[in-house]
DNA sequence: TCCACTTTCACAACGCTGTTGCCAAAGTGC
DNA sequence: GCACTTTGGCAACAGCGTTGTGAAAGTGGA
């Protein structure tokens, strides 16, 4: 992490200003700027000509040679070929330098940590993993994260360019301010300071977001476009929610509360101290070997977000998804279908969500690169 | 309407390009100058001085004196006064011009019509009511419609000033399109072009969207910041959503569909087709005057909206709600208080929205002045 | 009464942004 | 070959917010 502005206060999120802010030059260049670099992003190894890239930002074809000509000085960007002829002089392509930068990712579950340095492209270039007590403590916790972040960052090959390092892990928490709360089965953690106790070892930017927000945004970065919800059922159900291409995490930072969404009034106790939430109606189908109910109450429950929110898609992710993906998506199709025709519409797909939380986690660090407006 | 570009495809909301847009300095200029009409907006008739205009924006103060200058030669704004001096120059108090523009906002309810007419500030300057029947045909509404609102027109003292007509009535509808669908009740609505067959006979620019949306659009300019849900409750039960300032519609503008969101798992049929939709459930217990259960159930849906959203405040309205406004309120509050003391956050604050559904429809033309990025 | 000081805000010069006009490069197709 | 199309660089330009300077108009102490 060779920023020298880099430090602890990094990562903050939202500007502290109370309402909407004005757009001055320097913030026009920098969203324009990212606005061509996610599309250099998207492109991928094919590349995308200047062109292109005009029309998609609806800049003109001279203020993208502009923006490009300073992204190919600063190296994120270069020239790769030249594309067929379409009966004019050929496009040159342009395509991202995946190795101008990095991110580290890392997801902490209750029994396990998984550590990823990837390069600007989102590919793994670097990966560990290591078993890990979350009731251990902060300091041992927070020792094992610096090890692992610390060597990844040392045996990778882009160790000089890593812009930051996110981290991803269950529970709800403070986004803005990197505090956690109420990490599920871990009553100690709550209220402790993690983003900025790592920022301090780490001696660079740090990002915390809850696992589910993490994951969702690792799948918007890797195709998935518009609004979509990823719910994610494994020892516990949680939800990711993506809105217009950004994570949306509400004021406290608290959205995507999927697991206690309350469908049955008066229905069985929860660990909450609710009643009729679908976690526990889910859970306790599962394990009384009901999955087709366990999908049933699942589809329910994305059925109401699917409404409420009028999102795309529906992704579902965690083990006891993958341990009968197709009884879960048969189940959840099911009842978006129905609800769709009931009112006439196509339905809402409903897939499988590829990728890891630990990718998405580093993404955390890249969109400050690629969209800050949305990060 | 006297703007010569004013037609039929305008409103049309989102732009179509598919991804994120470019930001040149026309929309660079547009944003910045809308940025400060809210402001002056939202001062009111006390005003607000240049150097806070500044401060608010996170401009300069001298970009914010160019931009103010423009406004006072268009008219818009006027220096009103000063203030007291507090130790240097007294600061010159500038605020909007009221007259300088006015919205035209009706609401199609199932058996009444109200048509206002609002100045740039929201004030009405002028109002008509009249009986209606939305299942009388399509011909015979509009032609009630634009009776209406070309006597407001005519009538009000902006005649010459106004910017177009917003129009709010029940059920989902397509507001990028302006396209009626699935008015409860009146299935002969389905498909029909509202917004465009209002615009050849307006001669205008028409915004068409669902009452609860323009209710919940009204309140966030009357002064309700960030992110509220606004509950409606009469015949029906839908919601309005705003989230960061925006009223969020997703991706086909059917968002807020809450009146059928499913609390009781296989629970007595609704009228949609599905069970135990908080719609049914709410209307049948209001039915045997149950009004404590219909808050309840309310409660429960709501909280099911904070979790899932974090939002920062529920308003609720609508005929049944200001019936028994003190039971509804109480009811409400104790499940979302229950809920946030069972997490140790402070409760969601529950409050009665005041303010009319064709106000509200106003500004949803007037947004395209004060606020276009979140229209 | 005078004068130093603060605060507000306008004017002029400026730097940076995207834009326009022009032209060279490099192909296709008749 | 030659006309044509498409791409994209260079230079001049216009428009935006910014910086520097100073006038205007108060306060408050000497």
């Amino acid at each position: 992490m060779d920023r020298t502005n880099a430090g602890a206060e990094a990562g903050t999120g939202r500007t502290g200003l109370t309402g909407a802010a004005g757009v001055n030059l320097p913030v026009l260049r920098s969203h324009n700027t990212a606005l061509v670099l996610d599309l250099l992003r998207t492109a991928g190894a094919e590349g995308i000509s200047r062109l292109e890239l005009a029309e998609r930002t609806g800049l003109t074809p001279q203020a993208v040679s502009k923006i490009t000509a300073r992204l190919r000085d600063e190296g994120l960007a270069t020239e790769a070929g030249r594309r067929a002829s379409t009966g004019g002089k050929p496009p040159t392509v342009l395509r991202l330098v995946p190795e101008a930068g990095h991110a580290v990712g890392l997801h902490l579950d209750r029994d396990e940590l998984r550590a990823v340095m990837v390069d600007l492209t989102g590919t793994v270039v670097g990966e560990r993993r290591t078993s890990l007590d979350l009731g251990a403590g902060a300091e041992a916790v927070v020792d094992a994260v610096a090890e692992e972040a610390g060597a990844l960052m040392v045996g990778a090959s882009g160790a000089g360019s890593v812009l930051g390092v996110g981290i991803a892990l269950p529970g709800p928490l403070d986004h803005n301010r990197g505090v956690l709360h109420r990490v599920t089965g871990f009553p100690e953690w709550d209220g402790f300071p993690l983003r900025d106790a790592l920022a301090r070892r780490l001696g660079g930017p740090v990002v915390v977001d809850k696992d589910t927000n993490a994951a969702a945004l690792g799948l918007a970065v890797s195709g998935e476009s518009g609004s979509f919800a990823y719910l994610h059922l494994a020892t516990g159900l949680g939800a990711g929610l993506v809105i217009g291409g950004a994570v949306h995490r509400g004021a406290r930072t608290g959205a995507g509360e999927f697991g206690h969404q309350v469908v049955q009034l008066d229905g069985p106790p929860c660990g909450c101290g609710g009643r009729g939430c679908v976690e526990a109606l889910c859970l306790a189908a599962v394990a009384h070997g009901a999955l087709d109910e366990a999908a049933h109450v699942l589809g329910t429950a994305a059925g109401n977000l699917v409404a409420l929110l009028d999102i795309d898609l529906v992704l579902l992710g965690g083990r006891t998804i993958t341990a009968a993906p197709d009884t879960f998506l048969r189940g959840v199709r099911t009842v978006l279908t129905e609800r769709a025709e009931r009112l006439g519409e196509d339905p809402v797909p409903v897939r499988l969500a590829s990728g890891g939380v630990a990718e998405g986690a580093a993404q955390l660090v890249l969109a400050r690169l690629f969209s800050p407006s949305r990060a």
